[in-house]
DNA sequence: CGTCGAATGTGAGCGGTGTCAACATTGGCC
DNA sequence: GGCCAATGTTGACACCGCTCACATTCGACG
């Protein structure tokens, strides 16, 4: 089926609006969506956006619960370029520090998509989809699973792991810690990642990776 | 000497934008500094403000460097209102909880402050004064000057000690965390401490406070 | 003390923005 | 085939950041 020239109806223009409203997101963050800019990009009228969004909020709602479900499909897959191999304990801290590490990598990556992830719109949470912090909970909760973690330990580590990972993401992506190369980089990163797994994890059961 | 009505020039008009576009960014974050409205609310036309900030931007960081001292300054009165007594290693572990504490207590009770304190502006740190990571890294170093942790696990600790605090404010302030009452919210915080402490201090010198 | 330049404040205006109301077009259902 | 709801357009309003030409005042220097 062959798509005529401009047509009136766009026929999806709900989903082309939050991918141009994306695409801007992602050069430094939601400040860059301007709706009239989305709407030309389309090629469609500044008014139309309003038959889908309410307000420029709400499309920005959109652009960040994408931003999560691809932060965590990307956090997915890193664990799934990463098959379990050894002891299932130990397994479970690499897999955790892997999660960490996607979170973290998204983050610099993707910066602008980062911020528009988690600023502070209507929560526009599906119960079903998947989220950033579902990722990291759900580690943490195999951590327990697997015995590398006490279950009397668990009690408040979402809170805890997901602060020092997030912050970490922030701190870095802003440059508030400072010009760091690469190296220095993955540096502090391991360093966050060994904090919270020391604070967390069974001692025999840490690994250095 | 008494001020005249209305004169010409305002004599600090330069603190007194601050003074009010410190006062909008109080109610959420930066965004709601509007450089239209600080003047009008100084009674000066909007373009003056253009004889003192070469733009809203800047304006912004001025308000961010307020932000930032403030906080700064409310961790130190809050050291200096719980004095040292004891072992002096147990002390420090105290007194760097006390300053995570005031760190994320700022955030929760000004966040709007608190975002704009950490936004992304042109630096506008000068050498000499007061940020509330230089708090944090205060307190680090009084750790392992007190002896009550090992130099060793100082290196890069600033990062991830930084990052847990900032993390869980930004995580309490925004609610990503759910709707958690006050209780609730001082669990998560002693909790993400803890975590961060157990990290850093030799096991023997961590208090429960 | 007078003058004159630099500093500071004013007003109008430009281009851009989010949002809305009135109108135009179209697809789908009886 | 006709009609209604969904979807898109045009034009407008109020507001914003920013600039430019002009007005006022302060202070230094003769």
């Amino acid at each position: 089926m062959i798509k005529r020239r401009d047509p009136y109806h766009h026929g999806d223009l709900r989903r082309a609006l939050v991918n141009a409203a994306t695409e801007l997101a992602r050069s430094h963050g939601p400040d860059d969506v301007i709706l009239r800019e989305v709407a030309r990009r389309v090629g469609v009228s500044a008014s139309a956006a309003y038959r889908h969004f309410a307000d420029r909020d709400a499309l920005l709602a959109a652009v960040a619960s994408r931003a999560r479900a691809a932060m965590a499909e990307a956090m997915i897959d890193a664990v799934a370029r990463r098959p379990p191999i050894g002891d299932p304990r130990s397994d479970a801290v690499a897999r955790f520090r892997v999660i960490g590490r996607a979170y973290i990598a998204f983050a610099l990556e993707e910066p602008g998509l980062f911020r528009t992830a988690f600023g502070a719109w209507p929560a526009l949470t599906e119960p079903g989809d998947l989220s950033p912090s579902t990722m990291l909970i759900a580690a943490l909760d195999n951590l327990v699973a697997t015995g590398a973690m006490s279950s009397s330990r668990r009690v408040g580590a979402e809170g805890a792991a997901w602060a020092a990972v997030h912050g970490i993401s922030i701190l870095l992506a802003d440059g508030a810690l400072g010009q760091v190369d690469s190296r220095g980089r993955d540096a502090v990163v391991d360093r966050t990642l060994d904090l919270v797994v020391s604070g967390l994890v069974r001692h025999r059961f840490i690994g250095t990776g």
